[in-house]
DNA sequence: AGTGCTTATGCTCAGTATAAGCATATGCCA
DNA sequence: TGGCATATGCTTATACTGAGCATAAGCACT
């Protein structure tokens, strides 16, 4: 391998992009993890009865790939894709089956739509594929029912000490098992995990086992770690850029904005603490009116403050910088 | 395009991975941004005399790009390498000439490196790609002798009103003009501001005009782009994720640590707070010895503690959770 | 009108983290 | 021994966070 790997990478050569040479067939997929907020659920778009995220093959025509999956979405939801961004190339060989089929490498991107009509057909629940991500309304029972159990005979199976403690760790500390914190952005390594475990119905299909024995709703080809992929990014990434407002209609009460997070992210705010933040961050401004819905005292109206993108640089530092 | 997206996409349509399509030749290529720090510098490895990044076809032959990636740089620096995640995958139409070269798709990896031997062939400083990225010894010149004037030109330049204020805002913010706060981790978008200005070679070579306007050491198509993307990433991920101890020796001063740092970040760091910031964290734990070289109070010598990786979840929440 | 339910919004208080800087320690060298 | 240079310890003010109490403003009853 490393010196097939050698050849791949000739140390003192630059070789030009464009240049010719000779390549076996290589098929590019595109696929999507498309997200939007509706009914303070979190939904993902699929196709074939959600049995897979939409792809399709790369095609010559397009100037740009971000550009081409905007264009595709907002004709077909009739909505704006209001955020795009890529979020993995697999290309490893265990995706495809022998050397006999083409390589096939994917091409996958994460984008945020609006709310929109929940009836929408090809929208399910994230939580339908991952229902142990949803922890707003306390750790999920199959957790503790299906996944530990599970996990504790994986630990156990390990060939020597030092792995089964290995395991034993890893798995509490990614599952939050005993007593330790529970964190939502460790989706993909959950996933990763159960595969690794055997509990979920890919894996089980890969080794000829029976599929019954997979935790959540099982995906064609490797869709779910994509859709893994994708909710793990989106969890981390409204913590430090203001991209909730992508899957917000124009104006809403700060309510809905929290309920919003709370379902992308799995989990259940400080109310106060919640409208503090948004406010000393100056992310949103009110529009003057009020919900009339429901019950309670009427909320403001709040619309996203799109100049903060704009006005700070967003940034964060978090190092100790000297003072110039 | 929307129409041809259309055709990519079928919505209601799964296409398995691996069914046969027919499909144009499709170039893929690897793409490496390999990072060390040495003597103080932050280092790029590059081929063809500093003016490309490694790179080579993609290969059929391996199970994963990664640990092909890992066992070929491992084989030419004869240093392990510590870290590597993939960065980005190009496709842009613009990126060939035209319909007649087969379309090119790279994929690019950040690799990290320990500290080798400042001599060895093919490392330079990435400062030499991107002089106005350096900030350790205050803003650089280049800045306002160069860039600055050249930016006002090209918001000047601008159709309408509206577009040269709008420039004029973000060059500010961009590259911190108007008494605006610095922020490094904006690399790429300088660089691509930079592009979209015309004031970098790569650009000037495009449109057939003379290089010589160009600020900083171009390379060849657009690596320096996929330079920028690194760079970027790592200044952002050594504030949350322990990588920078990737970059260095297995045993190394408080102060060495912090050299690091500032020469991936291009800026200064208060000493003690940056010391109480490791301690705090628990990131690193007394060898016992001391280092000898240099004037002054010999300095103690730390290790990484890889436990912590383990031990803690490291995610830094941010959000306001509710008490559970 | 009054009571109770519901959600919205305002405010406090303690604990913790961060920015900045002062002070002391410990080596080497003249 | 005194001076220089770096290492390391400690302080102070300020900002941010977690958690919770208290009040406000609607609606639906009686």
């Amino acid at each position: 391998m490393a010196s097939l790997f050698r050849e791949a990478f000739p140390p003192a050569v630059s070789i030009m992009p464009g240049s010719q040479r000779a390549s076996r067939s290589v098929v590019v997929d595109l696929i999507a993890v498309l997200a939007a907020v509706t009914a303070g659920e979190p939904r993902v778009m699929t196709v074939t009865k959600g049995s897979a995220l939409p792809s399709g093959p790369f095609e010559l025509a397009h100037r740009s790939l971000q550009q081409g999956l905007r264009d595709w979405v907002e004709q077909q939801t009739h909505h704006p894709l209001g955020y795009v961004e890529q979020l993995y190339t697999f290309a490893d060989k265990d995706r495809a089956d022998a050397d006999t089929a083409p390589r096939t490498i994917s091409i996958s991107y994460l984008g945020l739509t609006r709310e929109h009509d929940a009836a929408e057909t090809g929208w399910h629940s994230w939580y339908e594929y991952f229902p142990w991500e949803d922890h707003r309304a306390g750790p999920p029972p199959v957790i503790a029912k299906v996944l530990a159990p599970a996990l504790a005979a994986w630990a156990e199976d390990a060939p020597t000490v030092g792995m089964r403690s290995e395991r034993r760790l890893r798995a509490a500390a990614t599952f939050a098992l005993d007593g330790a914190r529970w964190n939502e952005e460790l989706t993909l390594q959950r996933y990763e995990m159960l595969y690794e475990a055997g509990i979920v119905a890919e894996r089980l299909r890969r080794e000829g086992k029976n599929e019954a024995g997979g935790a959540g709703r099982p995906m064609i080809a490797d869709h779910r770690r994509i859709l893994a992929t994708g909710i793990a990014r989106l969890r981390a990434k409204i913590k430090y850029r203001p991209v909730v407002f992508e899957l917000m209609p124009p104006t809403f009460t700060l309510l809905q904005l929290q309920r919003c997070v709370e379902a992308i992210a799995g989990r259940t705010l400080h109310k106060q603490n919640f409208r503090r933040l948004m406010e000393q961050q100056e992310l949103v401004e009110e529009t003057g009116g009020t919900a009339s819905e429901s019950l309670g005292r009427p909320a403001k109206l709040f619309r996203f403050r799109h100049a903060v993108v704009e006005e700070r640089a967003l940034a964060g530092t978090k190092l100790p910088l000297a003072p110039t």
